[in-house]
RNA sequence: GGAAAGAUGGCAGAGUGGUCGAUUGCGGCGGUCUUGAAAACCGUUGAGGGUCACACCUCCGGGGGUUCGAAUCCCUCUCUUUCCGCCA
């Protein structure tokens, strides 16, 4: 969330930045900042009751050591009043405490300065292209016909053992998976990211740590017998790592990539969108995270997105990368871009990466500080990215791929899957 | 699933109603000594709010209560550990 300082430096600024993602934020910022003027009055109110309080208590327990018993007596009945007068002080500065947070919660983080004006996917800004355009014959199959000729996949199974969007990979499909994961786990090692392997599912606080509440509540499957959350992303649990942490300046940057199956309800999607490896409940990811000084974070960005880049260069995939506009940014990032490739058979570009800084937003909630030269803790940079998400490289991999022979395994993935054709 | 114990500062670990935000040890930082290092010794070392800066206030897992006064007593929730059972 938005810090309050960060608010009250420049009201209009922070309205004016929202505006950009679509979030009209006059009245909220107006509320925020009232209500924050309102808290200071009565932590001061409170602070000197509460002091006062104290000296009393004091004095009381020295009468009473000395055996000034009418004195203490006389003490303790001057006390209620003011004891009195300073819980409400103090209720009320929780419940103004309680308030402030919840307008934060539910403002959403500000576009960088880089971010382009807009309000769809129509208004994203195409930054760079790359890699071979793939040239298939007219009856070029899609992928869900390929995973049936082969025997990679098998959806209906899927659906007769869980439901729609939960695939069952076979043989080659299920170690071609395998060996995406271990080329892209390799990949990063190799850039320096420490390899974590976390759980797959997060208590209520990490939810809140990284903004997947309350914001996306619904979009997580969730386990009411014991309080959990089904990750959506491996950003959650090891950004979540460094939750309630003050790093010392010289560990950072922080550099983590991880492996794990994703979770998504994905309530309200339909159509060609969910067809078959496009849109899934369950699917499989690898993700980098890295905590970074503020000043550090917009170079570890280029850096990211170079990974991804590299990473669709060797699987010979051609690319391009979107920067988002305002108004199809998410909640909580300051900036972000999509990496796409193009499935030749579907004719139409798929999301396989988002990269994003958030800036200081997750950090405030995760309350993820280092201790910098001047010794004050002070937040951190988050971010992370996808590099990559395995279904829609399987969908690109497998259409574009296709020769009457078969489909061919790109070079880099070779030594994992140990075969070098699908027939 | 059954039983017990526990949750205190970066870590370990005291503290059972009155200057306790908290003894002590380790670690960290600064210094003395040393050619340098180690050892030893001295000092320092939590976070948040608030202030120009002080003052001041809050925080001993969360919430509630008793009391003039709670880390300490009571209730409740959560979590952790250990033992038994079951099991990969």
């Amino acid at each position: 969330m938005l810090t309050i300082q960060q608010i009250k430096a420049d009201p209009e600024h922070v309205v004016a930045r929202l505006a950009v993602k679509g979030f009209d934020g006059k009245e909220a910022i107006a509320r925020v900042i009232a209500l924050d003027d309102r808290r200071r009055e009565l932590q001061l109110k409170n602070d000197t009751a509460a002091a006062q309080l104290k000296k009393m208590s004091d004095a009381i327990g020295k009468a009473m050591k000395a055996g000034n018993k009418e004195e203490a007596e006389a003490a303790k009945a001057e006390v209620a009043t003011l004891k009195e007068e300073q819980k409400g002080y103090a209720d009320e500065l929780a419940k103004t405490e309680a308030d402030i947070r919840t307008e934060l919660l539910n403002i959403p983080n500000l576009p960088c300065a880089m971010v382009p004006e807009g309000r769809t996917a129509e208004d994203n800004v195409v930054e760079k292209t790359g890699g071979p355009m793939p040239n298939l014959p007219e009856d070029a199959l899609p992928h869900w016909d390929l995973a049936k000729k082969y025997n990679l996949i098998d959806f209906d199974l899927g659906v007769k053992i869980t439901g729609a969007g939960f695939p069952v990979y076979l043989g080659k499909g299920a170690k071609l998976q395998r060996a995406l994961i271990q080329f892209f786990l390799d990949e990063a090692s190799k850039a320096g990211y420490l390899e974590v392997q976390p759980p797959y599912v997060v208590n209520e606080a990490s939810g809140y740590g990284t903004g997947q509440l309350p914001d996306k509540e619904g979009q997580m499957y969730f386990c009411p017998a014991d309080g959990l959350y089904l990750i959506p992303t491996a950003e959650v649990p090891v950004t979540n790592l460094y939750r309630d942490v003050i790093i010392p300046a010289d560990r950072l940057p922080i550099k983590n990539c991880a492996y794990s199956a994703c979770f998504r309800r994905e309530a309200g999607s339909y159509g060609r969108d969910v067809r078959g490896l496009n849109r899934l409940h369950q699917f499989d990811k690898v993700e980098i995270v890295r905590i970074e000084k503020p000043e550090d974070s917009y170079a570890a960005l280029e850096e990211m997105k170079d990974h991804v880049q590299g990473l669709l260069e060797k699987l010979g995939l051609p690319w391009h990368i979107l920067r988002l506009c305002g108004g199809d940014m998410s909640f909580t990032s300051a900036i972000t871009f999509d990496f796409e490739v193009y499935s030749a058979a579907q004719k139409r570009w798929l999301e396989v990466s988002s990269v994003s800084n958030f800036e200081t937003y997750q950090a405030n909630r995760l309350k993820c500080r280092y201790r910098g030269e001047d010794k004050k803790p002070q937040l951190c940079h988050t971010l992370n990215g996808s590099a990559l998400a395995l279904p829609r490289i399987m969908a690109a991999l497998l259409e574009n791929n296709q020769t009457p022979a078969g489909i061919v395994v790109p070079e880099c993935l070779r030594k994992y899957t140990g075969f070098d054709i699908i027939d």
